[in-house]
DNA sequence: TTTTATTGATTGAACGTTCAATAAAAAAAT
DNA sequence: ATTTTTTTATTGAACGTTCAATCAATAAAA
């Protein structure tokens, strides 16, 4: 049933049934035909679209990066509040947005973070998404803290999320999204107390 | 050059050379022949030790999960002092023990993090080391909290340690430890003084 | 009729496992 | 002490399987 413009299409239709297929059966064994099977093609079609196995899954990372992305841009720009709490608020919430945290991209997100240590364009992909989550933490604290404390409250929160992201990822029942947020904002709450109370803006911030 | 003996020393040598070659290249392209090269074996040994290629491989993963008790266990047995902070500090040292750390553990233990969540053996495993963390951990937290506060402080501590431990393993130049401990302590200080201010208890915790 | 999209059998490479052969040490016999 | 036998440890070539990639054939739309 050949029609034209098929190509934007397929190459979602293709880069959904790759995260299936991962979620499914995990990485090592997901296979192009089993990618294929989930889309409802031939497997021959993956190399036509994406040049190879490694292309598609190459761009199956850009998007699960890209979604991310969206969902905290989002929350940003709809933000009434400027303040540096409302900020990193946003950025919280965007990083446990529903299309992430659930199932296949959640798990996808995983495998790939794993096989990025040793794939240097993965790697690469991974590097510029974090240092964007640190890089924004970092200035929106560094809006009510010195430099040093803004460093450290940057890393741990981009650790914590990390971490709450990972723990769910590995439950079998998937990430209690409620949770992991009000776990991230009483840290948050918790950062920003601890900076007032042994400060002397005190509570100005809260 | 076969001696009497050799099992526990070949085992060994195995174990250690999995964990080399997947730092080296990652779990994907781990083969047996690869490891049996950095151990200076031939490859059928591996079948013959350990009854094939994933018997190594949760041997291995077995190692690193009894080395990481071990690491806090010896830690918590030499507390002078036996108040809940003490033990909460010896856990989280422990976790950034040196030999869990170092280049090849900490990779592998990604490695395999990733891969338990589609194999069932390996899951097992993990769960139970992830439970004994979390119980750990909420024992202390409720010896000064109330079962509910100790539960989140737990489970907000559990997850910055993994997503420190995970940021680190990412890292190319590997954990720096001194900086993942810090961060660690600063917020089991801020679970303590947060607790402490907003309960008549105050700062006797502190 | 021409163009675009898709198929699926085929190919070659890589992998884990097996097992008969081998070699060295230990034990037994001389 | 020396030789022979037995036991233990190890090898590596061969086998069967699996997989990604290729490409000539095909089918539907333009």
């Amino acid at each position: 049933m050949p029609k034209v413009g098929m190509e934007p299409i397929r190459r979602q239709q293709l880069i959904n049934a790759t995260m299936a297929a991962i979620d499914e059966v995990g990485l090592a064994e997901t296979t192009v035909m089993r990618i294929a099977r989930h889309a409802g093609v031939s497997a021959g079609i993956i190399s036509h679209y994406f040049g190879g196995k490694d292309g598609l899954l190459e761009a199956t990372m850009r998007q699960i990066l890209t979604d991310l992305s969206g969902a905290v841009a989002v929350r940003r720009y709809a933000l009434e509040d400027d303040s540096p709490r409302a900020h990193i608020g946003a950025i919280i919430e965007g990083n446990f947005d529903r299309t992430q945290v659930t199932g296949p991209a959640a798990k996808t997100w995983l495998a790939f973070w794993a096989s990025s240590m040793h794939k240097p364009m993965l790697q690469r992909l991974q590097n510029v998404n974090d240092r964007r989550l640190y890089s924004n933490l970092c200035h929106q604290f560094r809006r009510v803290m010195p430099r040093v404390e803004a460093r450290n409250a940057a890393r741990g929160l981009a650790a914590m999320i990390d971490g709450l992201w990972l723990r769910g990822a590995l439950t079998p029942e998937g990430l209690d999204a409620e949770e992991a947020r009000y776990l991230a904002h009483t840290y948050l709450d918790q950062l920003f107390a601890h900076h007032g109370c042994t400060n002397k803006a005190s509570n100005i911030y809260l």
